[in-house]
DNA sequence: GAAATCCCGACAGAATTGGTCGTATACTGA
DNA sequence: TCAGTATACGACCAATTCTGTCGGGATTTC
């Protein structure tokens, strides 16, 4: 299916939230959920780990909340959700260090890493700000297209 | 996570072990699951659910098994993960018609679909073929970039 | 010190995925 | 026509993963 989780999803709304409220120097956890009917308490653990690898700052106490630690355009898609569901890998095989149980298996997985990479790539190349930018439907006819190569 | 169910990387592989065995006009689901330690009847079904979408040809009886219902260049990647997985989409928001359940929500959910068709894209330039060849651990240094265009 | 807020581990319920079983059906060859 | 080999398919269970909740704690501001 190769779907983002719901975390990743809300972890990005979240930080598109953000960019979109640069004037206000923080916005707490409970701002945001409401703002989209999100969980609290499950969004307050997603910007907690976001905080914890560094793409937020947060700060506690009344009026604190959570920033963006960078500018919207330095934060990728790709470190999102990397820090939400962790090192992802289009092949079930590719846990880490003992690849494929199984015989010589996955004789698959090779050439499928590329499409990993390139994946990868796509997503490191659209940035929080590109996600708030789009907020109205705006006309991307003549928006810039970008190459990703695939070398098989 | 953004990874392949397993079932799809049965798939996958089973599709590329036909291709490479093009003198056998076919071979059963359990000559694949052995060639590979893959769970026979988990294979089986798998490998009909291909035959029920046409990318694969079956035949009962003895001597039967399966056999690529068109050329492993013409079969791609895509095919066999749609085909498995059923669509997938990036975002966990759209499923199907109704979109957001959340509120004005998924605001995030435009762009994303553009970075959801770029992956298909890549996934749709990956033949069986090309998976079969890579076989040995070539020099794919030379190979054709193929590139993608992601317009966000 | 009280209120607001972040921090964090544990855990329960739901959903998805992986895999098995049983049975029916189709084809082959002796 | 019968035995053996295979596919076809629905039901079902087990394992894993994901989502969301709870409870207690630590910081900061007022």
């Amino acid at each position: 299916m190769l779907k983002l989780t719901k975390k990743a999803d809300y972890g990005l709304i979240a930080l598109k939230y953000l960019a979109e409220h640069p004037e206000k120097p923080a916005l707490s956890a409970k701002d945001v959920a409401d703002a989209y009917g999100i969980p609290a308490q499950l969004l307050a653990k997603i910007l907690q780990r976001l905080t914890k690898t560094g793409l937020l700052r947060s700060h506690a106490g009344m009026n604190g909340g959570y920033a963006l630690a960078r500018e919207a355009r330095e934060i990728s898609a790709y470190e999102v959700i990397l820090a939400i569901d962790g090192p992802f890998f289009i092949t079930s095989c590719t846990k880490g260090a003992k690849s494929c149980d199984l015989t010589p298996s996955c004789t698959i997985k090779e050439p499928l890493a590329r499409v990993n990479e390139t994946i990868a790539g796509v997503l490191k190349s659209i940035s929080i700000q590109d996600l708030a930018e789009h907020e109205q439907p705006a006309a991307h006819a003549n928006a810039p297209a970008r190459l990703v190569s695939l070398t098989l």
